[in-house]
DNA sequence: GTCTATATGCTGATAGAC
DNA sequence: GTCTATCAGCATATAGAC
């Protein structure tokens, strides 16, 4: 697991916390990305929970701890969602594996990917460490193995983080600006096809990009 | 000029006036990327821009103005930086254009990128009506345009409308991540050749995903 | 575990002296 | 135009009855 805090929670459990702490952090989450952290009231996230304020209080004890629960299911998920870049897989299917994962996890928990994004734009005030950590060590890991193909003469001589940075952006666009996209394209929801669309869509460019297809 | 707002501002002239709206709109933005529209205090602002907080408020009556103004700034920015896609070009110098112009803003004023995508990641609440005349217009024009080309065999047979959120979502990313960027790549702040090396990077990918280049 | 009542502090905004 | 003083409201968080 990927620490955010150095305070570690001591697990309590039982039913009716499980789900009162889920439920609340799931309003919580909703109530964060619309209003901001200050502007999320602990009463309006007990409002979204269906629960009175001083219960949310209770199982999280204050505001910031309910906020660092949801980063650090946050860094979790990314954790997981974020397929690897395997040295065997060669570069075409490694990078068909990293977008189709990245782009599966934008559709399937926007509101996860819109938290990460606004901690960071905001100056990266909690994530921080695990940004000079954790992603630094990532990131150099995974473009020393682009190197190491385009040295082979396997892909084009592209910079590997720079590519990194491309999918990234490019997949995760598509969970932070949901509102606009749906906007701009005069549609209510996404939709099951729209994953497969888009996967397709970015992997064929990016590929090309690379000079891993025609 | 885009229209964020139905009211309009009065415009009163003065030099002292000017330059305190101009530190004023200043010390907000800062203050609305790092601390959130509800987080940043009136206070905060006027202690940033170095006036006493009644003056903040007489300039522009209260917070949200403040707010309305910026936004409107970032509009016209945007409006003014996206580079043109211009039949005429052809797709390969258009796609060029556009990139460079967008990475150029994204690098040269990262702050206005911010609060843009602040307010898109939140829900758009104030700039919903911005994406569904203007934004959907412009992107629907301009993918026409895309359509042209691909339907006259120019470039490669990609979704435009993709093309242009690749395109946006790519080069903002610099803009709006510019920390976490920074932060693994070990550096304290962009340079000059950077823009240079960005563009590049994303224009060799893009033009070759669109079987602009080999 | 659940909920009511309340303490304490900070916020946006205004009134009015200079 | 500039600034001080002040108010009314809402926030977090806690104490303690049930």
């Amino acid at each position: 697991m990927i620490k955010v805090a150095a305070k570690e929670t001591t697990k309590k459990t039982g039913k009716i916390r499980e789900k009162s702490e889920y439920n609340i952090l799931q309003a919580a989450q909703a109530e964060f990305i619309i209003q901001g952290y200050k502007g999320a009231s602990v009463q309006s996230i007990a409002d979204r929970a269906q629960l009175p304020k001083a219960n949310v209080l209770y199982y999280f004890k204050n505001k910031e701890n309910i906020y660092h629960a949801i980063l650090q299911l946050t860094l979790d998920m990314w954790d997981q969602g974020i397929g690897d870049i395997k040295l065997e897989d060669g570069p075409q299917m490694a990078i068909e594996k990293i977008i189709a994962a990245k782009v599966k996890m934008s559709f399937k928990n926007p509101n996860a990917s819109k938290i990460y994004a606004l901690e960071i734009i905001q100056g990266a005030q909690h994530l921080k460490d695990f940004a000079r950590t954790y992603l630094r060590k990532w990131v150099r890991e995974k473009a020393k193995v682009f190197q190491h193909w385009i040295d082979n003469g396997e892909m084009a001589d592209v910079n590997p983080v720079n590519l990194i940075f491309l999918i990234w952006s490019s997949t995760q666009h598509y969970a932070d600006f949901e509102t606009q996209i749906l906007t701009i394209m005069n549609r209510a929801d996404y939709e099951e096809e729209d994953i497969e669309q888009v996967t397709e869509f970015l992997t064929d460019i990016i590929l090309r990009g690379c000079k891993l297809k025609q």
